[in-house]
DNA sequence: AATAAACATGTATTTTGTATACATGTTTAT
DNA sequence: ATAAACATGTATACAAAATACATGTTTATT
């Protein structure tokens, strides 16, 4: 059981970005040295943010991106569902592709499906605001 | 984020055994029959469980397998922790293969900590007995 | 107009973990 | 001796994820 890596990324280029002061730009270049993953990597995650409009990105020279919308408004719970999409965590979580004779009675689904519940119910007290609190020490961090 | 398909046949497997009357025996071949699973998956997911000391296995012919203690003594949020090994939610949670500089000051991983916490603490509560009440149901649904 | 710095995007390759299959061995009741 | 059962090591196939490559578009600067 684990999340994809991609998600950690997400997650990391979120810090970097919430912690940026209003309108100053982040670079995909920037992130990908501080972190020290390649550029490639960094260019596909941003892109998947864009997308979710979680950040906007400026094109062209002294381009970048920044928030899309402030750290507050940015659920840890919400944004980690989104990224990991599937949550086929067994083979009857899936109907189309269910072969478990037992599956109309086991009861197992449900219990796994509660213990889902919790791990997000936890992730959703959450904000990204919440993971940039302690900036000073993360700027450190980073070597800013 | 998902568990693995071994996960779930050692559950399956469990449940199917755990149904058994106290000395009676299951097979390899049954439990195969049973889920349409090959006996080589079935095979292997019994060799772990005889491992971890949840089943008792009998060689020789008439032989096959049965719980090694009672289901009500088979917490499901300590079999999933042990079927599922590693969990690597993070590059962080392994100080071995970490890169992040962030990660002393980053609490990103206290948070999906207390996560998986809760997701355990849920699974927890049952136990395999849980899982097989509404035994006559399961029966009528594998044929029996 | 040319250039450089930035993001955009599609595609290809590599790696890894999981799922699956095969082959052969050991045990024991009949 | 045989057949029915589990034991176990190894090999293959497959899919998802991680990574890399190539090329395009936008825009400030010179």
């Amino acid at each position: 059981m684990n999340l994809k890596k991609y998600t950690d990324y997400a997650l990391r280029v979120l810090i970097f970005t919430g912690m940026k002061s209003d309108q100053e730009l982040a670079t995909i270049k920037e992130i990908s040295e501080v972190y020290t993953i390649s550029q490639e990597h960094v260019r596909k995650v941003v892109h998947e943010l864009v997308k979710m409009e979680l950040i906007e990105s400026v094109r062209g020279r002294h381009g970048g991106i920044r928030m899309a919308k402030p750290p507050e408004e940015i659920n840890v719970g919400r944004l980690v569902r989104q990224l990991e999409a599937d949550f086929v965590i067994l083979e009857c979580f899936d109907k189309g592709t269910n072969h478990c004779v037992i599956s109309p009675g086991c009861t197992l689904k449900h219990v796994l499906n509660r213990a889902l519940v919790a791990f997000f119910k936890v992730l959703e007290a959450y904000t990204l605001k919440d993971l940039i609190k302690n900036e000073e020490e993360l700027r450190e961090l980073m070597g800013l």
